[in-house]
DNA sequence: TTGCTACTTAAAGTCGACTTGAGGTCAAGG
DNA sequence: CCTTGACCTCAAGTCGACTTTAAGTAGCAA
């Protein structure tokens, strides 16, 4: 496969292949000429990719676990340990949704006399709710 | 109130207090010198801009909801559509979640010859699950 | 009055994940 | 054979939310 194929069977720009290969996540089986030449398994490879991005891996760590083979090794306990991460974010991100809604119908004046509302504001004050930095967000 | 009393009761950094004012979130009343003068309530602003950043809004939506006295005005129909995305996100981690709890426990040799781990790739791949760029990380 | 420091500014740097741009090469179709 | 345009490389740019750095100022204690 040439990288246009990856790109129209991957739906991801040649740019973001290049980047990806650069950043020795995955590999071209070699060039016809200049042009890169991948093999089939390529495109497991990026959807195993995109699928430890929704999970909240940076691509340092999803490099980390690929095998020099190009196939994955990964350790059960880094699963675990992130599915208990999202465990943190799930509670967190449903508290506020929760605050969200109940603001949103809150029949105080304003918000800062909802001491629901003021509640909330406390705890993301403190830092206990908050420190955002990776996350799902919804397709546009 | 002089910055480092700021800084003191709401654990920011004077350089992100300059920030967040350079930015339009927050104002000091004054100068005593060269030095800035909060008023008390910028500690309530504070919390609350801390609260829009864990519900998942940039700074300039934050800006935005501030009036130019300074008072938040926020419209409860941007609260019920955040509430809406955030409903999005949780749906999302949740099924990651359990995939990869399941990928941990699951017997098939390697992750790939499980249909369910197989599953959860196909539509990572297809942006269904995951285009990250902005959600809840637990706190460091 | 002197001097220490906490404060000030503006500009540049950081981080992650890419994208964009300039300038160059060459495989393939006519 | 020649042109075309898809592909190449390398460097730089982007975005958001800050932080860092360098150089300067002035409030306050002695």
């Amino acid at each position: 496969m040439d990288i246009s194929e990856v790109v129209r069977r991957s739906g991801l720009p040649a740019s973001t292949l290049r980047f990806y290969e650069q950043k020795g996540l995955i590999a071209s089986v070699g060039r016809r000429g200049l042009h890169r030449v991948f093999a089939a398994g390529v495109l497991e490879q990026l959807s195993l990719i995109a699928l430890g991005r929704a999970a909240g891996f940076s691509l340092n760590e999803i490099a980390a676990m690929f095998g020099a083979d190009g196939r994955p090794r990964i350790e059960r306990q880094r699963l675990l340990e992130k599915a208990d991460e999202l465990d943190q974010s799930i509670k967190q991100l449903t508290a506020m949704r929760d605050g969200l809604r109940h603001a949103a119908a809150c029949s105080a004046p304003s918000h800062l006399e909802c001491p629901r509302f003021r509640r909330l504001m406390g705890l993301a004050g403190a830092g206990v709710i908050g420190e955002r930095r990776n996350g799902a967000s919804v397709k546009k």
